[in-house]
DNA sequence: TATAAATAGGATAAAACTATCCGAATACAA
DNA sequence: TTGTATTCGGATAGTTTTATCCTATTTATA
């Protein structure tokens, strides 16, 4: 569904944004680390969701990463997955015709559009605090 | 969502059922020009197919692939992708987790299983027959 | 200022997916 | 029986995705 590098991404947005409620930088190390991901593979992503605004990044010693606290209740699981895998998945044909036009629709149009769009609802209301929150209680887990 | 080879095979089969309503048996170059899919790499596909039981594949003059009549009817989206591109989609993880597990979910897991549920449905609930009709009432297409 | 700890970013490699080529096998028809 | 149309299947090539390596740059601290 989603490209490795687009999981990477967001459990790692999530790692962040839990040690930023804590005013904890994390280092790429212990990044990777944590969400049992290849290091420098990681790194690129990470840079990637900093060129979008989506994370900080701090360079030099004691740097690392981390989330403005006050914004991760409005950073959107959509954001991030736009800004790795693009948007595709929500505007892109299921059977890959050049593009999802409704007056010129694939055979499998309108059953999948319906499902593609609760994708895209689902993207779009659900944030980083709130996925975060269930980590910190337990509740879910970002790897193994 | 699904794979180049998956939109491929799709496409195909309904092609293919659409034909062996009038007993019409088509060729790899007639669906490849039909479905605008590169030539070689459909034929790999429909081999795929005609080894899951999908589709017939008859060699020699006048050969070709064709779908019992009577089949039409009753094979289901999800036996084409599930042959093609496995169960992943269904079954998977939607951050990549080793297994989909209700006692030890990722962040998104309640939030995905969902989407992921209806889209099962989905492909499970739609049959050759129905996208093959579409196709010959000008409803819908299988390209551009 | 020197050192150490980090991220940035370019180059490269490995793996997976997509695509092509070609000879072998098969089956129909003249 | 011979020729032709067709799928089958192995080998290979191209592209994208995933992953690694190494050097440059930045920054806090001693
Ligand atoms: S045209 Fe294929 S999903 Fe809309
Ligand atoms: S554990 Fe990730 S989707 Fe179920």
């Amino acid at each position: 569904m989603f490209s490795k590098a687009c999981e990477y991404g967001i459990k790692a947005s999530i790692f962040i944004a839990l040690n930023s409620y804590e005013s904890n930088r994390v280092s790429l190390k212990a990044i990777a680390k944590e969400i049992d991901s290849p290091e420098a593979f990681t790194a690129k992503i990470l840079q990637d969701l900093a060129r979008h605004g989506i994370i900080n990044s701090v360079k030099g010693a004691y740097g690392g990463f981390e989330i403005d606290k006050h914004a991760i209740a409005s950073i959107k699981l959509s954001q991030i997955v736009n800004a790795i895998d693009g948007d595709s998945i929500y505007k892109g044909c299921g059977l890959g015709l050049h593009t999802c036009d409704e007056l010129h629709p694939c055979p499998v149009h309108d059953k999948f559009k319906t499902v593609r769009d609760e994708l895209k609802f689902m993207l779009e209301n659900t944030n980083l605090e709130e996925l975060a929150l269930d980590i910190k209680s337990g509740v879910s887990f970002l790897k193994t």
